[in-house]
RNA sequence: UCCGGAGUAGCUCAGCUGGUAGAGCAGGUGGCUGUUAACCACUUUGUCGGGGGUUCGAAUCCCUCCUCCGGAGCCA
């Protein structure tokens, strides 16, 4: 008898098969019961006829709960009265284990109730669903680097200050040597990758101890940050474009099942697959303000303001060339207007919020040097980076994409703390 | 940090012009051969977030603290 995964199911019509996995939720009727079971991979309907098995099997259902760990083993049948087509009509149940008192039922619960319980919660057919599409984004996004030249460059995650300096740090104790900092970006670490292997990216956690408390927000995220030599503004934004186009097509053919369960409007994803809109920040802020923002000429854009400029745009919008003092020191300056520099961010539409921050980056020494010293940084620190400029120093361009982020949009997740399976927030660092 | 909201049964909530706690779900028992968060009947469960105050009497009014949620700022 061969164990068999639930999503493979329909190559098994009307053959016998043994499925492991836990039970999802019971029905009785009598003289039949139905077993919805999971596995990892899927769901499926389990039917006990009375008549069909013995007595010491159909006798199961008045022990097993919700989530007990069972084998079952049984014919697998195409029947239009199960959900999803398929059921098991069932043979044989063993028990492996009974569990007791599982605390998430089928029925709504509170947030703070759920992230308590979310080592648990990560079981329900919503988080497995977006969990799956984590992975199937995350996946898309090193094949399609992988695919165009980038090179996996880890940078380090223990720092000795901030990339930006301005956003608050994590502090660790680091032996004698004072204090390190976790992460907030490798990027400044790929603009020296990319000096030996021209496109690198890395992908893992950085942590932000902004005291920020919405629905967009995690202290411990996941980005990917690519760094490319010899690209520029441009083709800068071409690249994030066709990745972020490629990550929406990936999901629509790999996830169709999750988004199914999630309820996600398919549409809204498959027009975002089009030609990016692209403005300028001056241009952002007219419109916004004939919208009725009142956002100042040198602005960052609110939460309120990216969601007006996204309204009624089916495809996410490039905003691009800001004011200088609202960007970080290593942007590029603009050669039609000095005040302004060759940074964009990404916003997607439906009101998710920018996923990808990026710039071309001044390649200048003496340039990046004076914008140093104008924002008081520790020069000593930052040697090495002013190094980068000095030996071959090539134009260059970059960008981060927020996984988590990317996951709530594709997935429409209504909270970024169900796009990562363990999230940090503020006041949350446990379980 | 600031502004707003909420803590009542295991869970989701009602009760809040002060009079001693209630529903649905979960759990338990029984019924039902096609259920779809199945349904029907019966049934168990409470430091009413903590502390203090007003009152004959507080879940309800006042003070204070704690926890959580949403938002602002900052950002992906």
């Amino acid at each position: 008898m061969s164990w068999v995964l639930i999503k493979d199911i329909k190559d098994y019509n009307d053959r016998e098969v043994t499925l492991k996995g836990w039970v999802y939720n019971k029905r009785s009727s009598g003289k039949i019961w139905f077993l919805i079971l999971r596995d990892g991979s899927g769901i499926i309907q389990g039917v006990v006829l009375k008549n069909e098995v013995s007595e010491e099997v159909f006798n199961i259902k008045d022990e097993l709960t919700q989530e007990s760990s069972v084998i079952v083993q049984g014919l697998i049948h195409e029947d239009r009265r199960s959900p999803g087509g398929y059921e098991i009509v069932v043979r044989d149940i063993k028990v492996v284990q009974i569990a007791t008192d599982y605390p998430i039922a089928l029925k709504d619960h509170g947030v703070e109730f759920l992230m308590d319980n979310r080592h648990l919660w990560l079981r329900s057919r919503k988080q497995w669903a977006i969990l799956r599409i984590r992975h199937t984004v995350y996946y898309a996004i090193t094949e399609y680097l992988n695919n165009n030249g980038f090179i996996r460059f880890d940078s380090p995650l223990l720092t000795p200050n901030a990339c930006e300096g301005t956003t608050t740090l994590f502090t660790v104790p680091y032996f004698d040597l004072g204090n390190a900092y976790l992460s907030q970006s490798g990027q400044l670490y790929l603009e020296a990758g990319i000096m030996s292997l021209g496109r690198v990216y890395d992908f893992g956690p950085v942590f932000r101890a902004e005291k920020s408390k919405t629905r967009k927000h995690l202290t411990e995220f996941w980005m990917m940050d690519a760094e490319a030599a010899y690209v520029e503004h441009d083709e800068n934004l071409k690249i994030q474009e066709e990745l972020i186009r490629f990550v929406i097509r990936s999901v629509l053919e790999k996830n169709a099942t999750e988004l199914e369960v999630l309820e996600r409007d398919i549409e809204q994803l498959k027009k975002a697959d089009a030609p990016f809109k692209r403005m300028t920040h001056k241009e952002a802020i007219e419109y916004l303000r004939s919208r009725g923002s009142e956002i100042s000429d040198k602005g960052d854009l609110g939460a309120k303001d990216e969601v007006i400029l996204t309204e009624g745009s089916d495809v996410p919008v490039f905003v691009e060339k800001w004011p200088k003092e609202i960007k970080a020191f290593y942007m590029k300056r603009d050669k039609d207007n000095s005040n302004l520099v060759l940074g964009a961010d990404l916003i997607a539409p439906e009101g998710f919020g920018e996923i990808i921050g990026g710039s071309q980056r001044e390649d200048d020494h003496d340039l990046l040097y004076q914008r140093m010293v104008a924002e008081d940084m520790p020069l000593d620190e930052y040697q090495w980076f002013l190094d980068l400029r000095k030996y071959g120093s090539v134009p260059h361009s970059g960008f981060g994409v927020g996984l988590e982020r990317l996951v709530q949009w594709m997935s429409g997740a209504v909270q970024i703390r169900e796009s990562i399976p363990f999230a940090r927030t503020i006041y949350r660092l446990r379980p």
